[in-house]
DNA sequence: TGACAGAATTGGAACGTTCCAATTATTAAC
DNA sequence: GTTAATAATTGGAACGTTCCAATTCTGTCA
């Protein structure tokens, strides 16, 4: 229709008022009589005004634009899938909207996405940092007063906030767990060695089994890819010893289903012959056959309290860092054997 | 630090050049010599300058930012996330970023974000439309010139691009397989009947049944939430039948998956005892055990092309609606119980 | 009626960028 | 050594909004 986009003073000239009338209009401020406001936004209406926030950001330099990025990893993963709709959850009830990116694990990509929502001024940032981020790259952020959450992966140095969850407790609580249930031979098994998360599975891991009387032993120590391919791949290793496992702690749910499939492979039957736990509570857990045992990581609830912690920070004005470790619990399912109809036999 | 942001003018100042020249670097100009670009670079990088694209946005009426958004039903599914990914690396390629928002069906969260996405000056929309959305919705979009592609669902009467898949020819490929592979009583599990995609998937159901010896049966579609728990639903409701069906062919993979569960849990085991077929070959179909027949719609291929069409309208000013149907084929793998051992058996 | 307070409205400057037309510097051609 | 052509640079206006200070309008009170 029109040529040019309908600006606030179209809508002035229109509705018979000044231009900073409308904005005040546009303000929601309390100056404005009844009978102007209604005008001015029935005209709004009727012209099909479109707000311009880049006009409006510009002014007000301080103030930031009602969005929230949201930087994740690796978005087939639903692990972040379900983290977002978390954050959303909660940023959308505080008059936010969030935008999401995927850097797909590459450095390069993360750099880009951030430095775009840098440039259509964010609120604030909650980052699934990709594998290899350094605290240099949070730096510029911190400088420029941006509120950052970092989740699921911290980055050493950074002096932003974080919330990861107790992946000690997590894997120790498992070793307990099955220890109960008569288990001397546990395995760790999946997930490769040089990242921070695996450093604390196993460390809640090895601490457990040294309480034991079994003892740690570095031979259990089984890693590979932190896939279903991966979790194959580690059981077979693990059944071929003198004296196999007679239970798995994964290194996450994904390893778990593998370890799952290789043990079939084999004839023995998961959560009957075998006890296996999972860490994360995908989605996917609670249904397949067996329901996994698993180490609870809720993801959308992790997203929901990462939101809330931004949210403080961007209206505290100036971002306090903290540091979140949030709690994890076994979720006992069929997987271990312990949910079945005689739950004094032992396994094996 | 520095109180205020810095711009174009400190740069200017702090490398003896005006801001036109600064600006004519940003926007990588060949009329600038290359010395003073160099010295220009150097200096936004010392002062760590962050491009405001608010303002430039501002300045050039029509370019629009360099951002193209995209707008799903429901993120949790991983068809959504898969596309996303689809849309991404094309999209980022081009030199754009993508900017995801979820609606989770949701219709005036749709209306907010789609909005707020237009606030921010995007330069295009993919959208999968949340059940509900009129051709009303959009026509503010194409008023305002803004280039939408509408996929997996389209909206009658819009005037917009859209990219759908062939809903009808998939599930009568599937019925096709089956009845070749000697069922006849072939049921249509899950999904929601008031959506499009539910209409035309059962009316290619419908259509290959009435054309066996069996015929088409109301009684055979058993409809649930287009969910995993919703599939084991279902099929716990077909298997209460007097005759119950011998294979399924299933709204979606997730209901897939579901119906797996159910059928297990009965002490039934899919591709052997009972043959199910999927729709949308999600990443997951190919690794479980059984791997899952399906409807292949590739995700990230669609996302691949609503980008390009994205894309094309884009560089093309005038944006020009085509109607495209994106061509479906049936994945045989170990769910319908075909890719076995020996394929002349007949199931049960 | 005049003065005054409070409510409501308003014009202009400013935000950081790009575009345009104009200017200056450099090189080429005779 | 002048002219023309080309390369490189530049100041100012403009984009759509908000903020500030100033103005006008309304009603109240002496």
């Amino acid at each position: 229709m029109g040529k040019g986009r309908v600006t606030v003073i179209d809508i002035a000239k229109a509705a018979g008022v000044s231009k900073s009338t409308v904005s005040l209009v546009l303000q929601a401020s309390p100056l404005v009589n009844e009978i102007t406001r209604g005008k001015v936004n029935a005209v709004m209406r009727e012209l099909g005004y479109v707000y311009n926030r880049g006009a409006a950001n510009l002014r007000q330099a301080n103030a930031r634009s009602k969005i929230i990025g949201i930087v994740v990893n690796d978005l087939t993963n639903s692990f972040f899938a379900e983290l977002a709709v978390g954050v959303d959850t909660v940023v959308q009830s505080a008059g936010f909207v969030q935008f999401l990116s995927n850097t797909s694990e590459n450095l390069d990509r993360q750099r880009e996405v951030i430095a775009s929502m840098r440039e259509h001024g964010v609120s604030g940032l909650i980052v699934s940092p990709a594998r290899g981020t350094e605290a240099l790259d949070m730096k510029p952020l911190v400088a420029a007063g941006i509120p950052v959450v970092l989740v699921v992966r911290s980055v050493p140095g950074a002096k932003v906030s974080s919330l990861v969850s107790d992946n000690h407790a997590g894997t120790s609580a498992a070793v307990e767990h099955l220890t109960l249930l008569g288990h001397r031979r546990i395995a760790f098994v999946g997930g490769f060695p040089d990242t921070a998360v695996f450093d604390e599975r196993l460390s809640g891991y090895r601490e457990a089994m040294a309480n034991t009387n079994e003892g740690f032993s570095e031979e259990l120590v089984i890693s590979s890819a932190p896939s279903r391919a991966g979790g194959v791949e580690a059981i077979g290793q693990g059944m071929a010893m003198a004296e196999p496992p007679t239970a798995a702690v994964c290194f996450n749910d994904a390893v778990a289903f593998g370890v799952c499939d290789g043990l079939r492979a084999r004839r023995i039957e998961p959560g009957r012959d075998f006890a296996v736990v999972g860490f994360d509570n995908v989605i996917e857990a609670k249904t397949t056959v067996p329901a996994l045992t698993t180490i609870s990581v809720d993801p959308q609830g992790i997203g929901q309290r990462a939101a809330q912690m931004l949210l403080k920070q961007i209206n505290a004005g100036k971002p306090e860092a903290e540091q979140v470790v949030s709690a994890v619990r076994l979720i006992v399912r069929e997987s271990c054997g312990a949910a079945d109809n005689n739950p004094g036999r032992r396994l094996a």
